[in-house]
RNA sequence: GCCCGGGUGGUGAAACUGGUAGACACAGGGGACUUAAAAUCCCCUGGCCGCAAGGCCGUAUGGGUUCGAGUCCCUUCCCGGGCACCA
């Protein structure tokens, strides 16, 4: 055996052996309990950073350890390769996204396979291949037929001297990235999902998800937001035509305390107002300015302008004005709210900005006015005051009598408003995956044929920031109508990448079908056991996969399902880890056009102040001073991306994934730091050192000797700490233990069935974590030919056991010593050692004693 | 702004269901080995007071519940994620 560590050639050798006996190679087996674990697919952009080696190697341990119990494991991989930066990187470097992406995934994959992930390779697929992204496309046209596809219009960030369409990303403090030119918003034609269909179910069914972080549940909850309460009309008249305002509120009670109505700038009275009034029509397009984002909206000063046309109460019968109020969004129900400035705290500030009456009509902790400023007890339900035959009724009677007047007179009834709106999956851009409509000037929108499929997307172009290229080809949009046959012009939008990614783990079960989406293997592999991926994911992605999994499934595309098979309730993921970001610190400049310019932190160096805060930065290359842009995401717009490569180059794979392992538990946030790396390192050394020495040696040697029985009992207490923290996930103290395990090692004597027991034990439980070194000592020191197939330890009770006991004594709640006890005494025998022991004599007066409190194998705490 | 998390030594962290705060490491200091360095090994390392024994303080902040709080409740501050076209 090798006295020194030599990494590359043990994880070469490793990963040799894995690909001879093809050992994540996976087929269903009935015999055993599946288990699918899955990470989720990175998008590939052009090398692996921390968070995918971090999202990877957690998958990998959980994989390597069910494995290891005994489960028959699908652990796959592949590619989430539509996107954005490839067509940025085609403008910068001329390149086509396609040729850009194949060549990421080629490297990224290389990558993988160094760091000894067990993949089953076999299914790897990429979203930007025609064979996969034909069934987004086949199940878009079912979609389409069944409703649940349908086209409205929808708001854009516009681009109007580019004349194209930007990401929000890509609108840095309004104006556009490339340009420079102040953004707007512009309504377009688009293709939705229909994702509120699903509302009721997609919010019931996550108390169905005991599997997932309470954290994310709330998050979807308050997503899908649903809310209870009043839909009502206020009726106007606009040129001499009866109509209807209607609002949704949630607190119909205040409804008498209504001063006035607000409505978004592109409501049908707001526009109306406009054409007789400059100043409105001005006001309106200064709203219509900036970008779409919410986080934006929320920020920007409440404004707005009267439009001179009034509604009616629709009890008390009062004309209130209508005012066009920028915080009022056109997307989110009716685009207009009803105002109770006395009982809310935007309309309370709106009301005192613009000089509106103020009503009180509920009754409050602070009494039954609402003097300034607001206070939020002003918001609170209570009883009804100044509210003419509603006075004296309480939040839920009022509501009662107030729905039911106003469905008397066909003004209103109850209502459920949910916050989730449709899914909007129409994208100006050319990396994606073609829509299958045509539109036809006789026939309309109609969708593609089946056989037809896929549309293909054209590999070879470069866009240039001016708008779709799809959309300046006619050989790709100039087609014929596939109900008439008349020429009819090809949907030149493609669809969000959420749609590729919603579906892609059931694929992974059946690749390689082309008659089929998804198939029997679909069904016995799904739903997936294990889910991990950043907590970035914890809206969006996961919602729509929900959400795709039930149209899959009432498709169905699983076939009839029993009741209660797990894919009849539509839950695609049975647990779910949400791991925490790997952050770092990020530096820029400005350039010479004044745009930041983003330093990678390896290239920089930093003085600190004596708290270690930075307090300045330069660049080594050039010296040049620099901003510290603060901690966060590691990210490419950023330029902090730690690169794994150098890592893994330097130490190994077993060295990389034993730190980021060790590092921190899975959920926390990771700050990279290149400090530490290096003890892990030195870790596997003195394992490696250990085994060297170890080796050859006999069983031999006195099992008696009391180092080795106390050296027995600590590995075994440690392995059954070991083990229920793998069962909560908690793997950075899985690699303590083992380190823990080393340390009692090298304190016990090197011979005999404890030293050989201890050892293997050490190995079966790094094996997740730092697989070569494991499977090349495991098969060195003779336990076996492959340390996968071994079972994984389990501590053993005789080792655990103690004759003594070591209880804390505490004086009137504060630690003043211990007692050691034999394991036999019980509660009584306890309180009398304690009563007698010097500690109390010495802490507290004996005769004084109160009550003595005794936890059983912990702690006797004295109160005097 | 709204929703969801987090804050423990110089650093990453640990601490079972409310029961000895800081396990295991990193960094730092001291020492051994070496001509020297690297590597390796040993010792020390939360703060304050003390020659020592020992004492007091300490889990972002201020309060509360409890025999006992890092852990539960409330307040404030700071940091991270999401906000529907980054993935």
């Amino acid at each position: 055996m090798q006295d020194r560590y030599s990494p590359q050639a043990v994880e070469r050798d490793a990963q040799n052996f894995w690909d001879a006996h093809g050992s994540f190679r996976t087929v269903e087996d009935p015999a055993k309990r599946k288990f699918y674990c899955l990470s989720m697919f990175p998008y590939p952009s052009g090398k692996l950073h921390m968070g995918h080696v971090r999202n990877y190697t957690i998958g990998d341990v959980l994989t390597r350890h069910y494995r290891m119990r005994g489960m028959n494991v699908l652990q796959p991989m592949g590619w989430d390769a539509f996107g954005l930066p490839a067509e940025n990187a085609a403008m910068a470097n001329r390149v086509p996204p396609a040729k850009w992406t194949y060549d990421n995934i080629a490297y990224m994959k290389k990558q993988l396979q160094s760091l000894g992930f067990a993949l089953d390779w076999q299914r790897e697929l990429a979203t930007c291949r025609p064979e996969y992204y034909k069934w987004n496309q086949w199940l878009f046209v079912r979609m389409f037929r069944k409703g649940i596809a349908y086209k409205k219009t929808g708001i854009v960030n516009w681009d109007p001297v580019d004349q194209t369409v930007l990401a929000n990303e890509q609108v840095i403090e309004g104006r556009g990235w490339r340009t420079g030119a102040l953004v707007e918003k512009r309504e377009i034609p688009m293709y939705f999902f229909r994702i509120t269909d699903y509302a009721e179910e997609l919010l019931a069914a996550l108390d169905g998800l005991p599997g997932w972080p309470e954290q994310v549940k709330l998050m979807q909850k308050n997503w899908i937001g649903r809310s209870e309460g009043v839909r009502l009309a206020f009726p106007y008249e606009l040129a001499g035509e009866a109509r209807e305002l209607w609002v949704f509120t949630t607190r119909a009670d205040t409804l008498m305390g209504a001063t006035f109505c607000a409505v978004a700038a592109e409501h049908t009275i707001a526009l109306h107002a406009a054409k007789t009034n400059p100043e409105l029509a001005a006001f309106i397009e200064e709203c219509k300015r900036g970008a779409v984002m919410e986080a934006e909206l929320s920020q920007i000063e409440k404004k707005g302008m009267p439009t001179g046309i009034f509604v009616t109460h629709p009890l008390s019968g009062a004309k209130l004005p209508v005012w066009v109020a920028n915080y009022v969004l056109m997307g989110y129900g009716e685009g207009a709210v009803m105002a109770v400035p006395a009982h809310d705290e935007r309309d309370y500030a709106f009301a005192g900005q613009y000089g509106l009456p103020i009503a009180p009509v509920v009754r409050h902790a602070l009494g039954d006015t609402v003097p300034g400023p607001w206070k939020p007890e002003y918001a609170e339900q209570g009883t009804l005051i100044n509210s003419g035959k509603y006075d004296g009724l309480d939040f839920q009677a009022a509501v009662d009598a107030i729905a039911a007047d106003l469905q008397a007179q066909g003004l209103g009834e109850k209502h459920v408003q949910w916050r989730l709106r449709d899914w909007g999956i129409s994208r100006q851009r050319y990396w994606g995956c073609p829509i299958p409509i045509v539109h036809c000037p006789k026939c309309g929108d109609v969708p593609e044929k089946e056989e037809n499929l896929p549309v293909r997307l054209p590999e070879h172009l470069v866009p240039d920031g001016t708008g779709n290229p799809l959309a300046k080809m006619p050989a790709f949009y100039e087609t014929s109508c596939p109900a008439c046959g008349g020429p009819a012009k090809r949907e030149t939008d493609t669809m969000d990448t959420f749609v590729d990614s919603s579906w892609y783990f059931a694929r992974y079960a059946c690749p390689d079908n082309t008659e089929a989406m998804v198939d029997a293997r679909a069904r016995h592999w799904m739903p997936v056991d294990q889910y991990i991926g950043g907590i970035e994911h914890a809206i969006l992605h996961l919602l729509y996969s929900r959400f795709f999994q039930r149209v899959m499934r009432d498709e169905g595309l699983f076939g009839t399902l029993d009741p209660e098979h797990a894919l009849a309730k539509g839950e695609p993921f049975t647990n779910l880890l949400t791991q925490g970001m790997v952050l770092a610190e990020s530096y820029h400049r400005e350039n010479a056009q004044g745009r930041r310019e983003w330093v990678n932190p390896a290239e920089v160096e930093v003085t600190r102040d004596a708290k270690g805060r930075i307090t300045s930065a330069r660049r080594i290359a050039d010296g040049a001073e620099l901003t510290y842009g603060g901690i966060g995401t590691m990210s490419k717009s950023k330029n902090n991306g730690v690169d794994p490569q150098a890592l893994i180059e330097k130490y190994g794979a077993d060295t990389a994934r034993f730190f980021i392992i060790f590092a921190s538990p899975p959920t926390n946030t990771l700050e990279w730091s290149d400090e530490g790396v290096e003890g892990s390192f030195r870790f596997l050394k003195r394992l490696w050192a250990h085994g060297a020495k170890f080796h050859g040696r006999g069983d031999s040697g006195a099992t008696d000797d009391a180092n080795a029985k106390a050296a027995r009992h600590e590995i075994h207490t440690v392995l059954r700490q070991a083990n229920y923290d793998l069962s909560k996930h908690q793997f950075n103290t899985v690699a303590s233990a083992a380190m823990k395990i080393l340390n009692a090692l090298e304190r016990a004597p090197l011979e005999g069935p404890v030293a050989r027991e201890g050892l293997s034990i050490l190995l079966r439980l790094l094996s997740p974590i730092t697989p070569h070194i494991a499977h090349h000592l495991w098969c060195e020191l003779g336990y076996g030919e492959d340390i996968m197939q071994a079972a994984w330890p389990e501590p053993d009770p005789a080792a655990l056991e103690q004759d003594e006991i070591d209880y804390v004594v505490q004086i009137n709640g504060k630690t003043r010593g211990s007692l050691r006890v034999p394991r036999s005494a019980d509660r009584p025998a306890l309180e009398a050692l304690a009563r007698a022991s010097e500690l109390v004599a010495r802490y507290a007066d004996p005769a004084a004693i109160k009550k003595v409190i005794v936890v059983p194998g912990r702690l006797i705490n004295v109160v005097a």
